[in-house]
DNA sequence: ATGAAAGCGCTAACAG
DNA sequence: CTGTTAGCGCTTTCAT
């Protein structure tokens, strides 16, 4: 046995493919196939077995860079959120993470905050990265970053929000369903005279729940008053509180008031404490979405929830097929809000409004 | 001009350094070298123009995996967190992320989920992916996975909770200061009895602001009594009701009950609420970190805020450093929190406490 | 100032 | 079954 090259356990340097060749006396290539579960059958069971050993002797572990440039697959996956503090972004990002790790992929996390160049340097990073694929929360109508970078070649998909672009896939909540749940729940208590803070129209969630809402009104015994209806444009709690002033300084009677989102009906909160109306005494609000501690608010705010995290792994699971097989037809898939009832919304005072 | 090759605009393949060395028609090495600032300056500036103007119209991006390959240089960092789900963990990741972005790295992040398993499986992801450095959020003292990868090269700093080795640098809120910020804030207010729920004793965030409650209480009039004292096993609401149930029920009175985190402060709500005591009017209830939305909660919860952002960038700032000159002795940096006093915590009912 | 050549660590034909 | 060869895209000596 030669003893002259390094015997040492490898004190610093990690070991490589060639170190464990060298000391199994076979070549890199063979070390490879060994290595991989499915070329490992081409090998033969006891040399595998010596590599193998030798391997696990060595501490060896693959250099993933090296491998992602011979395959051209980074196994990493880029995912861009407009707001880390959004509290409905989380518990998605954790749903994505969770699928993608389990298939053997790497997160890397982007925050636009809301600024498109951030949004436009993140996605040029991803390329340059050569992530596999990218989910992103931020589509928006008005979005370019997005529209560019869909149809690069780079598979996306769009996950809470999506465009009208039915063909790029994405994972959404019924936003429609957000919007009837409400009102049914609220006509059910004897309202109405609704009002309702709109989302953003520029994104899907603030067009569909608007819809959702007008729909359900219209079916229910008295049509929606178009003046009752003020579009945010943010989901912003500041946002939530202008439109519920608007609202109240109208001067149109209303019982109830539902937000397209928990953050617009906090602003709803505030509008209304000014105005010394109590919630749910003078008039009723609820939210959408269900975000963490909705439950702890004052009152305790009724809402619908969203499984989010469920809402994500959908959205990593949309990405995983069109990673592994680009050529069968997109899916949207849509998961089902439930609603939650607390205590921010209760009958009206007089059973039926009018002044 | 010979028109034979290619002169459509490349259609689908990233044009490569190569690309660009045709078409301007040197060496790919001078076109390396005309693309990077440091050694533009070694090319003809004619030269180095053209080169640019080529690349700038084959829309060419470096091959980050292929530089990195070259380099062993990844520009990536990872960051283990315990928890997406945690509310402190949102501000500060964003925090570290628009350090490192700002910085040119890109960030993979990690969830542990409380798993020791998937901790592991996230260390051994980062350094296969070669990821040039590591940020932690989960530091305990029975952290094997941790200790294991400090000292292993991979640079890694932790964020928030820190080991009781000073000699790892370190990102964290002055919790000395947190535990005595309220203590004061309670005894200006007339409390003499004070209860406390303790974090996980393994945690640094758990023992440092234990420390500076009991060394604050015992600068003031009436020293502590240690009855009175109960440690959560971990930062959760159950845990902290449990905590606030034991206290209850031990019979000692107390005016006061300070939690070591705004998680365990909420469990308090709940034990106060089943036991019909009202906050703050019998029982004042304080907690830390200032959590998002802790001005929302039901009363509005008197607390230490923190700095979570700056916390984060500041961690980002440590590995930076550490990355770029790994000699230079590790750091530590601690920021200092504000008291922000709202509606759970008041003067007690009898100015001075007994039964 | 630029070209030639080598190589980062790995996998995939292609022999044998 | 295993070794040889080649090359992913980039940077960097070393010549010239």
């Amino acid at each position: 046995m030669s003893d002259d090259h390094a015997t040492t356990p490898a004190p610093k340097r990690r070991a490589t493919l060639r170190d464990v060749a060298r000391l199994a006396e076979v070549h890199t290539s063979t070390v490879s196939r060994a290595l991989n579960r499915n070329t490992r059958s081409m090998v033969d069971p006891e040399t595998a077995e010596r590599v193998l050993a030798v391997a696990a002797y060595l501490d060896y572990r693959p250099n993933l860079i090296a491998r992602g440039l011979k395959l051209s697959r980074s196994h990493s996956v880029g995912v861009l959120v407009p707001d880390l503090l959004n509290p409905v972004v989380p518990p998605i990002v954790q749903g994505i993470e969770a699928r993608l790790v389990e298939a053997g992929y790497v997160v890397l996390l982007g925050n636009a905050n809301h600024v498109q160049a951030r949004e436009q340097a993140f996605v040029d990073a991803m390329r340059d990265q050569q992530a596999d694929g990218l989910i992103a929360f931020t589509a928006s109508d008005d979005d370019e970053v997005l529209r560019s970078i869909i149809g690069s070649g780079v598979p996306v998909v769009l996950v809470n929000r999506t465009l009208p672009d039915e063909s790029i896939p994405a994972a959404v909540p019924d936003d429609i369903l957000c919007g009837s749940l409400v009102v049914d729940h609220l006509v059910k208590l004897g309202h109405e005279r609704i009002a309702y803070v709109a989302g953003p129209q520029r994104t899907s969630t603030g067009s569909r729940r608007r819809q959702g809402f007008e729909a359900a009104m219209n079916r229910s015994l008295k049509p929606f008053n178009p003046a009752l209806l003020v579009e945010a444009a943010r989901y912003t709690e500041a946002e939530g509180a202008r439109c519920c002033r608007e609202l109240l300084a109208s001067g149109i009677d209303f019982t109830a008031v539902v937000a397209a989102n928990d953050m617009l009906a906090l602003g709803c909160y505030d509008a209304l404490g000014e105005a010394g109306r109590a919630c749910p005494e003078d008039i009723s609000v609820v939210g959408c979405n269900d975000m963490p501690f909705a439950d702890r608010f004052n009152p305790p705010l009724t809402t619908v929830n969203i499984a989010h995290a469920e809402l994500g792994a959908a959205a990593a699971e949309l990405l995983l097929e069109r990673i592994e097989s680009p050529l069968v037809p997109p899916k949207q898939v849509v998961v089902s809000p439930t609603l939650v009832v607390r205590k921010s919304s209760a009958p009206p005072r007089s059973p039926a409004g009018g002044r």
